[in-house]
DNA sequence: CTAAGACTTGAAGTTAACTTCAAGTCAAAA
DNA sequence: TTTTGACTTGAAGTTAACTTCAAGTCTTAG
């Protein structure tokens, strides 16, 4: 009778995502469903671009947290548009180009590390850090200051 | 009198690590320590060669139990030279640049399918995968097929 | 010798993003 | 109408990489 809902099955092989992560988002607010009156999901079609917003921002990188604040800046009133999928997701290019930049700059850092031996070295500050004052002399310093920093708890 | 050894606070503040983080890595034998006989414990320099090793690979995105077997990988009879630490850490580099690759891919892919707006059509491969045959016409693939898959479980 | 501060342990807690489970209900093809 | 398979729930489990905690012991400067 009414527009043709889907069910979590259908969802799940459309989307996929496992049924037990279309219930775990729909918890966490990140999408809704309807329910029969039995009390089964039955999902709108627009619930597949929301998904396809989910997984692709998880491939740039963002947490669901993330998600769900981007997710909560399209309009409430009305079916997003493109411009407005455009809108939430402009950001994502700045954020793959300073992970690339990073990855980039490991890379050549790990270049020269490598090259010289120096992960063996008491003067590379690789193997050393927080500790300039080394006792045979200065050394050359062959990676960014952000590699000798301990790894952030989490992202 | 014995060469002179490091206590627990003095390695974390050396290396950066925490020093929950080195008994962790203790029992997980990642590094080892010696013992007063109080108990306490006690490392040798060369300890911090193996944390900067650990430190540089979690940079490169290795797990700990990909640390833990390129470790072995070192001599155990002798003290791992500049050449030994060179060998077991030149796979980073292939390891970087795909993922690099990866990267600048999906940067790219996106940078198509936002400038076009398909994130909100429903010919888009990206708000309906696995949905080839989807209603209306073939519509164009913006984005490389890996990005239409589940994220993996993990890395 | 003493007190402060660094150290010890095992067990439990943390976070993200889900998955698994048990026990039961719903939907729909035949 | 039956029966099969899809669905429901809340609670607990999972994984990585640690951190926090409580209760007690060592070390060492003074």
């Amino acid at each position: 009778m009414g527009i043709d809902l889907l069910t979590v099955g259908e969802v799940a092989a459309r989307s996929g995502f496992a049924p037990s992560a279309l219930r775990f988002y729909e918890r966490e607010g990140l999408i809704l469903a309807r329910r029969t009156e039995g009390g089964q999901r039955r999902y709108e079609r627009s619930v597949l671009r929301r998904l396809a917003f989910i997984r692709a921002a998880q491939h740039v990188g963002l947490t669901l947290d993330e998600v769900r604040t981007a997710l909560s800046r399209l309009p409430a009133s009305r079916t997003p548009t493109r411009a407005d999928w455009t809108k939430i997701s402009r950001s994502w290019r700045k954020r793959l180009d300073s992970e690339i930049d990073a990855l980039v700059a490991l890379r050549d850092g790990l270049d020269s590390c490598i090259g010289c031996g120096c992960l063996s070295l008491k003067t590379c500050l690789l193997s050393n850090p927080h500790d300039e004052a080394a006792e045979d002399g200065p050394g050359a310093v062959y990676l960014p200051e952000w590699l000798r920093e301990p790894v952030p708890a989490d992202r």
